[in-house]
DNA sequence: GATGAATGAGAGTTCATTCAT
DNA sequence: TATGAATGAACTCTCATTCAT
């Protein structure tokens, strides 16, 4: 967590701070990424990034919690914009949609959940995988709680295990697409969104099969 | 792939170098791990390690190509042992069971797993990412293919999709128990072998489920 | 010197040595070029190479004698065909073209010039030189006899000065327009072969201006 | 050019520095000077020659042009006390004795001239080179227009070509006396001060011989 | 609160040469 | 005569972190 120095930063201070290390952990990876880098980008000294975040690891979960903060916002506010109680399975199909294309124009919250995903340092990762399941859960849970509420999503339903498998899908179907090698079935690697979105919504629709109820 | 001089090289050297390169990715990743501590641990001189390998990656390509077969012969031994004919879903929750069992007794398959899936560098990524695949697909698909035959895996099954997931599950499941931060809703890390086998198992039924035929 | 093993070598074999070494020095110099790649392009072990040469040096200061005899060689030839005695200047511009632009043709011979005269090492710069300087000599002093014995080149010349002078200049001007900053006045650099012609007759003129006799 | 870091350094640092990379480029040249050495020598840490100079070849161009403005102060000096308009070629006499000696006595500027003249990578010697030209250049022009003003020099001098002609003859001559197998018909290699003036005495003369204007 | 110089271990890779076979 | 495995020193350059100012 940022210290209190950074918290009583200028505004403008903390964005050139934060600017510039987005877009070096976006580019390089946690392990890969460059205090020297960051702090020369953003016009800052070196010191005092030490002043206002523990080590390189505590700066890169603040990030990575930010950037979560703003996935989860998008989502909702698609949540919010969707029509469940018209028809459950076709708003989480468009939801679907829009999450995998989401990271289609949001490279630098693709390369963060890259970083989450794909960081092997412990110390760097387990921090912001907490972090980032936060969101996805609060999201995810109101969803699955949704669709059980409306009867649409059987009674029978194992939720903590959808919400564990979901959990693990959405990460990859966002990378899929722009990390080699994730996916050697539907070769999702370079596919141009629409039909990233289709293979997404397959693979939701088989995971989801025997819940459905039409009514 | 190592040069013609690895393959030329007697048994016992070839063995000092595997066993502290395994050793050595294993605990710090691909990135992480040091070709200095590996020439060190082997016995062997620096020079010696570009005689074998094209570099860094290449060399870790290897490992990873390696531990994928010891994996994959394990797994196709405990296969060959259960009795798919007499109760298809139940051999598979057996194999489940055994698949996640597996990685608490052999840590250098975990590691190399581990490092497989968190790698972030790209070209030691991908390469290592297709090798391990390869495996996974042979095993699985002739897995189901075993299902649809037996007439246990219902016909309208999407046995592409269901690959994929399958795909993402397994390696999923292997690490859960070893890796933080995975899986927050079963509590999985730390996790013992049987509570980790039941929940594996747990996962795949639901995973399964809309496809199950019953005699 | 090459070993008595180099000479009894069949033809062939001799033949891929001297074409990969040669490709290879004229790319690196002599200290960047590998041994490890000349006896790799040449099919033929590294050992073998050491049967073959003392050492690297050894093996440069005999490739830059053969590029040597080669260039004499062509020089001598052309010196024949010019007519010497009808105008002994005008035939002089005429070689002086021909050896600025011979190097435009011959990369290899340009390339063991530049590292002749730019190698750092003295173990290698000095022998190669002295095998180079023993050429230049040969051709130039004959040439400067024939002019004084035609009566064109002035009787006051210092003959020794003279020679000293167009052994500095020319492998400069050989160099010139192929190495950047050697020529900062006239801007060989980069010159096409008609341009870099002109200005080493305009130099050589300057130079030999006082000795020359008119009929 | 050297970082702001450079620019801050305490003096006794900075010495401590340049006279360790002077003596080590001095005595290997660019491509053979060990960074290691110097910041062995120098007492500093490996990390802070990088905060000093961006790399290698920018710290040995830093130094060739450090090098090639004590030559030129030293000329410039000599310059100005010698007697020009009582007899500029004797003046230019004394001057090349001077120069050629001057190199006797200062063996680092002597070891940095070999190096830029013979230094083979050409991402080093192309900027260095540049450097040097632009001391050599100002000095020598200013000298040659002397000559032309006070009438000493022929009207019909192509001042070019004859600048061109002394840029390459004065290297020459400061490297011939210690660089073996640059000078074959002379010997200086190994010569003492008084035959090296000699000798550049007598090939400047043969060279500016047809310019030459007695009162 | 901000600075930025210093650190020094450590990285991967290349190389000419030797010598047992 | 040919081979090619082994060597290990050497290379340049990067890095997160500390701390005196």
């Amino acid at each position: 967590m940022p210290t209190g120095t950074w918290e009583r930063l200028p505004a403008e201070r903390r964005k050139a701070v934060l600017d510039a290390a987005e877009a070096e952990f976006a580019e390089r990876g946690f392990s890969g990424g460059s205090l020297n880098t960051i702090c020369r980008e953003a016009g800052v000294s070196k010191g005092s990034l030490f002043q206002y975040f523990e080590d390189k690891a505590d700066m890169y979960v603040y990030l990575a919690e930010l950037a979560s903060r703003r996935v989860r916002a998008a989502m909702e506010a698609e949540i919010e914009r969707l029509p469940w109680e018209k028809d459950f399975f076709a708003a989480l199909d468009d939801m679907i949609g829009y999450w995998v294309t989401y990271f289609y124009d949001h490279p630098l919250e693709l390369a963060l959940t890259a970083a989450a995903n794909l960081e092997p340092d412990p110390t760097a990762r387990a921090p912001v995988r907490q972090a980032v399941n936060h969101h996805y859960l609060a999201v995810l849970s109101a969803l699955l709680t949704k669709g059980a509420a409306t009867g649409r999503l059987g009674p029978d339903a194992d939720l903590d295990a959808v919400l564990s498998l979901l959990l693990l899908l959405l990460p990859h179907l966002a990378l899929a697409p722009h990390v080699e090698g994730l996916d050697p079935i539907h070769g999702l690697y370079g596919a141009n969104p629409e039909r990233a979105a289709a293979t997404a919504q397959k693979l939701l629709a088989v995971l989801l099969r025997p819940y459905r109820r039409d009514t």
